[in-house]
DNA sequence: CCGAGACGTGAAGGAAATTTTCGGACCAGC
DNA sequence: GCTGGTCCGAAAATTTCCTTCACGTCTCGG
């Protein structure tokens, strides 16, 4: 009997985490990489010497760019290819997507984005670390208080976390504004956590509150599609989005929105189950307030004017 | 020297080849190929010596067995192996249609979730009437001025379709504050746009605004998941979103805000597709403003304190 | 414009794996 | 007990993989 659960580097992400670690990869890598994502079973049909040939590399990098996607080496590659390659085989091909065109129809447009988040939420989980999140779920389920940081398209992620945080009992603040979240990471303390919510994993605004927030001895969490980034310096646990490509009408916070309201979501009902014996009437409470806002039923029908 | 070998290994049907060449097989072979046969994911993470070990016997046997199997050598029946062993890895994943129960996993967690919106985008898009989509899009493009209401989870949204627009230049704004909504609706006449976004269709403090601006006779849009709520009446378009089933843990906030940020990126890609001239440019200007924003590169490692 | 430093890269050598070779062990039959 | 055959594994031979190191290139600061 062996087991190899733990540490077992990641099956079927490898599509996304190529994309995902596209971005922190030297020229020569990225070309190894693609060639991997583009055809695994061609490559894992070919030796380190094959590979390297094939991408116009050396060996070296082969070997490199395995190690960075997580692999102990090129041999693990090659299973973790092979296994990708005869998963493609029997599952279903996927319906070709091309990008999002100028002159497609309506209807394309609804197809191809709805394939492509379901792509991107299938992504993100499988490229979750659990461990991570197991211990970011810890330390909000214990916080004193928590802090949430996220400017621009991450800042309504943030705030969404907030949101749900709160409707369980806890005490969460979303900043936008980066001087207020600076004043206001000066106040956490050990028992606090400090969420910081940004794509590019470099965006200063959102960086520079969370080491503040590291400095001043909170736990802190970084959600961010660049595992390498700065942002991450100051990350006790590093939570890891995914990322599509982007063409030139899709924005690359499109498909992250849907990658970090993921991970958010999964934050808060792992949250929220640590929690429950709060969480649950805090939730049925936080639902019956409201109900009064909401008017019965239609009435007739309106007129204009 | 390379050969060619005819026959391609086949994947699958490795149990079936064990069984049928077992009888010819020596009791040392056969020891390998029912370790193999047993536990293929096992095997696979094994080097030659490894296998040989585990089965008792030597390299040179786990060699002849493999090539008795129809590959040529360890190392492809090892490749072969992998596969089968993603294979059915893949096929068992049917735990995920429960509902979310408080002694989950956090792994269980993660899958029930991205597969639920991966579910709701699914149904999102089969449901959307691509007529009302086209004619609300059309209103947008062609719009002087856009108000977007919407409160609680569904406020969120609002900003990110008013910041989505905002991006290719168009005027739009999202209010959430149901007083201010409401003051402002009234200033909109027949070009502009009026977007209501409420789940429950009935929430009063986003209904109200959009009567305003239906009755000062600007063409308004609702984005909802019940067709037949309040909010209807005052809309000259109606936008479906779809309703995944709720549980004690999962609000329906969760679902709905999927279901509805798809329905506004494909307005938004509508909109941008139509007034291409201007958007595009808008974009990457917009792209552009933010880059200095980002700090380049990270440094070493942080320390705390 | 130039130099110092850092980074990316591949070539060559070393380690580990796989494959082959070869001799010994076992088992009938003579 | 000997002989021929088959089966098996230890160790050599070979391929494949990994590591080290030096060279080229780029960047940043003066």
């Amino acid at each position: 009997m062996k087991e190899i659960f733990g540490p077992a580097p990641a099956p079927a992400a490898l599509a996304a985490k190529v994309r995902t670690l596209a971005p922190s990869m030297t020229r020569s890598m990225q070309r190894v990489a693609e060639a991997v994502a583009a055809d695994p079973a061609g490559c894992a049909a070919l030796t380190v010497t094959g590979l390297a040939e094939l991408t116009g590399t050396s060996e070296a990098t082969v070997v490199r760019t395995s190690r960075l996607l997580g692999y102990p080496g090129y041999r693990d590659l090659r299973l973790a290819l092979a296994g990708l390659a005869a998963q493609q085989q029997s599952g279903r091909s996927p319906a070709v997507t091309a990008d999002i065109a100028v002159d497609d129809p309506i209807a394309d447009v609804v197809a191809k984005l709805a394939y492509d988040e379901q792509q991107t939420l299938a992504d993100t989980a499988a490229g979750l670390d659990m461990a991570q999140l197991s211990a970011a779920v810890g330390a909000l389920a214990a916080a004193r208080r928590i802090d949430i940081y996220g400017v621009g398209a991450s800042g309504l992620v943030a705030q969404d976390l907030a949101q749900k945080l709160l409707r369980i009992g806890l005490v969460a603040h979303a900043h936008s504004d980066p001087h207020l979240a600076v004043t206001n990471a000066v106040q956490l303390r050990a028992k606090d956590v400090a969420v910081a919510i940004t794509h590019s994993g470099s965006t200063g605004d959102v960086i520079e509150p969370l080491r503040v927030a590291f400095e001043r001895g909170a736990t802190t969490v970084a959600i961010t599609g660049r595992p390498d980034g700065p942002v991450t310096q100051y990350a006790d646990h590093v939570l890891t989005t995914s990322t599509a490509r982007e063409s030139e009408l899709r924005p690359a916070a499109m498909s992250s929105r849907t990658s970090q309201l993921l991970v958010v979501d999964c934050l808060f009902i792992g949250v929220a189950q640590r929690t429950y014996e709060t969480a649950a009437p805090a939730l049925s409470a936080s639902y019956e307030a409201l109900a009064h806002r909401h008017t019965p039923r239609a009435g007739g029908t309106a007129a204009r004017r």
